[in-house]
Parts: C-alpha cells; sequence; structure tokens
DNA sequence: CTTGACTCTGTAGTCGAGTCCAGGGTTTAT
DNA sequence: ATAAACCCTGGACTCGACTACAGAGTCAAG
C-alpha cells in the first residue's frame, strides 16, 4: 500500500494529515511517530507510511484511546507481539466506560430535560433558581471519571 | 430552612458537604462561594447555608455545567436577576451536546464491538493491529469537541 | 542575493478543576 | 503546658493533548 508521493516534510505532512507540526513533533516526542530520517540540514523526511500511522492514531483517539494507551500498541506492535490481547482489553474496557457514561448520560439527560420542562411553564420563584439545580435529585455516579475527552479542534 | 448547628469551619463544611478544604478555599476564590465571615483569628466560619449552596454547585456540576457557568449563574442570581433565562440557555445547550454527544457514542460503541467481536474470531494478521483500527472506518466527527469532562474523583 | 516561507530545538503556556506544600498561627484535648 | 489537630496564605504542581514562542538555520523563487 501507499505509493503517493513520498519524502515528505514536515509541513506535508501536517497538510495532508491535518495534525499540525508542533502536534507531529510533540507526537515523536511521546513516542508515537518513528522518528523520520532527517535530510543534511537536519529536516524531518517522512515517507508516506506516516500518514497510515496519522491515520491510525486518530482514529484510535477517537474510539477513546488515551495516546498513551496508542504509544502502548504502537510500541507493543513493534517489539513483535500483536498487541491484540492488549488491544482487546483496551477495547473491552472502553465499552464498559461508555455504557456506563451513557447510561450516566440518559439519566442526566432525563433530569434535564425534565427540569426544562417543567419549569418552562412554572415560571421562576425568586431565591430558588429556577428549581432546575436546586429541585433536582440525582442518583449521584459514584466516581465521576474522565470521559474519552478531546480538547477543541482546529479543523 | 436550614437549622442544623451553624458556625461552621471549613473542615465542618468539608466533611458535611464532601468537597474538601482545598476545594472551598478554591471555590471561594473563584467566586462560587461568598466570602464567609472570620474569626478573629481569621478562620472562616460558615453558616448552614453554605451547605446549601454546595449542594446546588454539585448538583451543577453533575448537570454538566462548568465551574464558570456556575459562577455566572451564581452571579446574576445575586445581582437580583433571576438567571433563568441563562440557566435555561445553559440546559438547552446542554441537551443538545449531550445528544450529539451520545450519538457519537453510540457510533463509537458501534464500532468497537463490532471489531472486537469480528475479530475475535478471525485471528490476527500480522502488519495489521488486530484489523481493528486500522481496518474500520469511521465517520469523523467533524469537530471532537469536549466532553463535559471530568477529572478523576478522588471518592 | 535577498526575501520570505519553511524548518529546527527547547522551553513555556493553555485549559479545567482542583491538589499539595511550606511555613506559619490557633484551638482543643490531655 | 504541650502536643495534636486544625486553620491561614500564597504559590506551585497535576493531567492530557497540545499550542506558542524565541532565536537560529535552510531552501526556493524572483
Amino acid at each position: 500500500m501507499a505509493g503517493a508521493g513520498r519524502a515528505l516534510k514536515i509541513g506535508e505532512v501536517a497538510k495532508q494529515s491535518g495534525v499540525g507540526v508542533e502536534a507531529l513533533r510533540f507526537y515523536e516526542k511521546s513516542g508515537l511517530l518513528d522518528r523520520p530520517s532527517r535530510t543534511e540540514s537536519g529536516y524531518r523526511v517522512y515517507g508516506a507510511e506516516v500518514l497510515e500511522r496519522l491515520a491510525f492514531i486518530r482514529r484510535a483517539q477517537v474510539l477513546g484511546f488515551s495516546l498513551e494507551e496508542i504509544r502502548r500498541v504502537i510500541a507493543e506492535r513493534r517489539a513483535g507481539q500483536s498487541p491484540c490481547a492488549e488491544v482487546r482489553e483496551v477495547v473491552r474496557r472502553r465499552l464498559a466506560e461508555l455504557d456506563e457514561r451513557m447510561a450516566e448520560m440518559r439519566r442526566y439527560r432525563k433530569e434535564l430535560a425534565a427540569a426544562l420542562a417543567g419549569w418552562d411553564e412554572a415560571g421562576d420563584v425568586a431565591g430558588h433558581v429556577c428549581g432546575l439545580i436546586e429541585g433536582t435529585t440525582i442518583t449521584e455516579p459514584k466516581s465521576t471519571r474522565r470521559l474519552a475527552g478531546r480538547q477543541k479542534g482546529k479543523s
């Protein structure tokens, strides 16, 4: 696979992958990208396969892997072992988390929607903030854990 | 309302609210809590109503409000205006976000589950990472936005 | 040959929601 | 009276995934 124009400089890679020059260097530092060869003057020179790697990373990210997890997967792959066991593990965990998360969200959604609706017609009583928050009784999630949170993308 | 033991010191409040001394001071600094009166020696002295305020904050947080949003709501309330319009706004936004989020999650879940299942019986092919990530084609979310992310809770 | 776009390294800053610490002072129980 | 437990301030640190910047070198076009 791959066969497009090779010998990409970092800016090319950024443009083609949508990842951003700084992020690319950051990924390299974090062990997500192999360090590429260099021109005599020190410029990074990538082969087209880096684009696949980046797609891989993006995908994994989207699936909820943290960069650290992705790093481990890649490292294992490079160590010859198929990282499948690991990946499977992570995926299973993700699934469970996702389900939990979604259940939580559904609950919140219900609360929110109910509060909004009920309060939409009730008008507001001074002193109470719309009854919205002070009124609702929520079954507290015992541990509020991270979502597969990602920051604002520029795209 | 309220009528329990008044004149709480910060540690009491922490214990009764589950919020943590440092967080309480942090909330105060951030304008989420009014600054309480002090003893002569400078100790914070809270009235019981702070517990309600904290419950309010917790609830709002759980509903997906950021501290900044909560701060605004409280500020508006204090300014005499009912913050209902604002709250409603935020809630509506949250609902929309939540829905979008959940749709995304459902998609991911499907991908993950499918990948896991399909791959569970296929065995692994070297070179491909389980087909999991390199294989799946995901309809990319056009902008990857923050979830109502919250860090690891200590509870 | 000069201008401007690109690249390099290394360090620092961002955001959110806190946590942790040092280096004090105070209150309470023994 | 003294130790333990509490409280104070101010600032630094955490985590994750980047982004920004300074200051310097390099490359391609005109």
